[in-house]
DNA sequence: AACTTGCGCAACCGCCAGTCG
DNA sequence: GCGACTGGCGGTTGCGCAAGT
């Protein structure tokens, strides 16, 4: 008998198992939730997450959001050449040990190194097992890099996304999302929800950071119409960006105050 | 324009190891 | 030593989107 079977045969029910647990993707006021409990209480004790937030979510499933989404210097979007030989080298002397691969790449998390790999990495190995140049010469890539094989654990660097721009992105997207649902014609008007700089260009949260941009103002129907299902959620983000700008939530204390070591 | 197919990625599932009482 | 419980990891799934027909 498994494991599950045996637990569920007790009587104890695991934690997603239980009634009322939601499932399916985050939206931004559930990251903005969780970001902020994080923020006060820093990673750890998942199982208190869901308690003390009211997130309809299983303790497993908070962890995961922060580690694979939430967390402070994730970088996402696309691999370099560079990442990309490293991840083949080290798939090849450690097997598909994604934590531990991800632990040469700071910036990226298992999840992310593991799914790259089985779309793109996989198949371009099977490939070129018949013809070894390209795996060759990205294997030399990382090899003759600058980059120690030792697990990299700074996580001050610059370069290291905020959380703000993670649920800025997704933001972006849910709300592109879910205009596309209701009104697929009005989906070229919906550009980008964020803020905007005082040439009109459309910035990252991070920009707004440094002071040059403005909150979006609802000036036409299809920014109008963001003012119905999605409207709760626009309004908490932005009350929770106007609470950073005024100290109240400290989004730069996400980025480097809960990572002194940079172990996540 | 409508439909199909393939891809990318977030999230879930199941198992395992470590910790605690 | 044992069982309960939690956190972590790797494999897999399912949804949304874009490209192709």
């Amino acid at each position: 008998m498994s494991q599950r079977a045996s637990l569920t045969a007790m009587g104890r029910s695991l934690c997603c198992d239980k009634v009322g647990i939601k499932k399916g993707p985050w939206t931004p006021e559930e990251d903005i939730v969780l970001v902020s409990y994080i923020q006060k209480h820093g990673p750890g004790n998942w199982r208190s997450v869901p308690t003390n937030t009211g997130l309809m979510r299983c303790s497993k499933s908070c962890r995961l959001r922060w580690t694979n989404y939430l967390r402070p210097g994730i970088k996402r979007g696309n691999f370099t050449p560079h990442e990309e030989g490293l991840i083949i080298h080290l798939q090849s002397m450690l097997g598909n040990k994604w934590a531990a691969i991800a632990s040469y790449l700071p910036q990226r998390t298992d999840n992310d190194i593991k799914n790259y790999w089985n779309t793109h990495l996989k198949k371009k190995v099977e490939k070129n097992q018949v013809g070894n140049a390209s795996i060759a010469y990205n294997i030399d890539g990382a090899r003759n890099s600058h980059v120690s094989m030792l697990p990299i654990s700074n996580c001050g660097s610059s370069t290291y996304a905020s959380n703000m721009e993670n649920i800025s992105g997704l933001l972006q997207r849910w709300t592109r999302s879910s205009q596309k649902k209701t009104d697929p014609a009005q989906n070229q008007d919906l550009k980008c929800h964020g803020f905007q700089d005082d040439q009109g260009n459309c910035d990252t949260v991070s920009d707004r950071e440094v002071g040059t941009s403005v909150p979006f103002e609802v000036e036409s129907p299809s920014e109008a119409r963001l003012c119905g299902a999605q409207h709760h959620s626009l309004t908490v983000l932005e009350n929770w960006l106007l609470d950073e700008a005024v100290g109240i939530v400290d989004v730069t204390g996400i980025s480097t105050g809960l990572c002194p070591d940079g172990v996540y």
